[in-house]
DNA sequence: AAAAGTATGTTAAATTATAATCAATAGGTT
DNA sequence: AACCTATTGATTATAATTTAACATACTTTT
């Protein structure tokens, strides 16, 4: 019988930190760690980092703690590291542009496989030598070439469209930087940057003391 | 005696989500909305949205619902979006360029007084009217302006170095795009987005089920 | 080789967050 | 104007998440 396991998104979402802080560990030749040293310097408290951890395996071992290289390697596969992601980017403006240009994620395994853009001006061009297609031959592109993971980069009015292409054609993974929500079948997962939201997140942060000032308890 | 009211992180996640679908019914001409409507619109329960709401204020009417463009110019207002905010941006890379073009923040009030680089090929050329000053003249420039928010678009090595000239100089506000945690005093706030722990997330989410398929139940 | 010390994985408790319920009340209707 | 309906704000219940506690087992020291 099939363990049902679902982890939780807050749990989901430390894994990538977790990573990030074991892969400096690593590049600082750091051997070994406890969850209490990783928890330190985190921010996190031990028990959350081991019960996070022990959703996936048991990594550690009593009096020694965690084999850094040994942790780091599983948590990348956890994360699906040991795999390659092949992407295409739908709309070349500025963020479009910005991220196609970040070579981080290639390291990564994720591999930059089109852009395209609607506008002639920009069409023709090429970025990292992928040539900016024409918006109109997405679908038939998506249809040649196994894309894993499309990413969103055109305004929101145009993105539930691109959305349905992406899921028309097999695109199980959405990375949305439009501000709008996407509705899209259940197989398909969308991961949102949602920038206006994080902006405002600071902005009211940045008052929130001038918000309650004053007011009395109950 | 004032009321020591904790708003937590879940809650304050969630209002620019309200504030950009209150936008949305305002622009269609929606007069008004019941937490029911509401909800079955943005996808949460009606009960999340009145309690939300209601850690602000009664801004509803039984029998009636919210007043849509009321309730989007309150939660402008617990957003903080009555003031406006000078920023500048340190690193004028990929990210930096795309932030600094991304004229949807000027709108909202936050408005940019300063691009600042250290590559001498960067140093001199304008965004949109604003010259990109060399990072040394950093310091001195949050000297002689008031800057609210800060955003850090340098590599991961340099982050902190200009987070603490930016503590240093009274910025109260930091939007870090680099892919480190930064530490600053707790007057300070910091609101980080980081685009490869977002991209990772995605892909753990694309192998979920492969991760747990024939693990057994225990 | 035994003792002492350390840090895990797991279970239990506490806390926090979400959802359901319901009395109160305003708006709409006849 | 009285009644009916809708929907809030508050309360209570449930669920999820985080933290604490601890027995167990490995490591290190003597």
């Amino acid at each position: 019988m099939p363990k049902k396991t679902i982890i939780s998104m807050a749990v989901i979402k430390r894994l990538p930190k977790y990573y990030r802080y074991l892969g400096e560990l690593l590049r600082n030749d750091v051997e070994r760690i406890s969850s209490k040293e990783l928890a330190d310097r985190i921010g996190f408290t031990a028990s959350q980092i081991r019960q996070d951890l022990n959703n996936f395996g048991d990594f550690g071992q009593q009096g020694y703690g965690y084999n850094v290289r040994f942790l780091y390697e599983e948590i990348g596969k956890i994360l699906g590291l040991t795999r390659t992601y092949n992407t295409v980017i739908v709309g070349a403006g500025n963020i479009g542009q910005a991220i196609a240009n970040y070579t981080n994620f290639e390291k990564l395994g994720f591999h930059l496989k089109g852009i395209f853009d609607r506008n002639p001006k920009l069409i023709g061009i090429s970025i990292r030598d992928i040539v900016i297609q024409d918006v109109d031959n997405l679908e038939n592109f998506l249809k040649n070439n196994h894309i894993d993971i499309g990413i969103i980069c055109v305004p929101k009015e145009q993105a539930q469209k691109i959305a349905d292409i992406f899921v028309r054609c097999g695109v199980k993974g959405i990375w949305n930087f439009a501000p709008t929500d996407l509705s899209v079948p259940e197989d398909v997962i969308v991961e949102n940057v949602h920038l206006s939201e994080s902006l405002l997140t600071l902005s009211y942060r940045l008052n929130e003391a001038e918000l309650f000032k004053g007011k009395t308890g109950r």
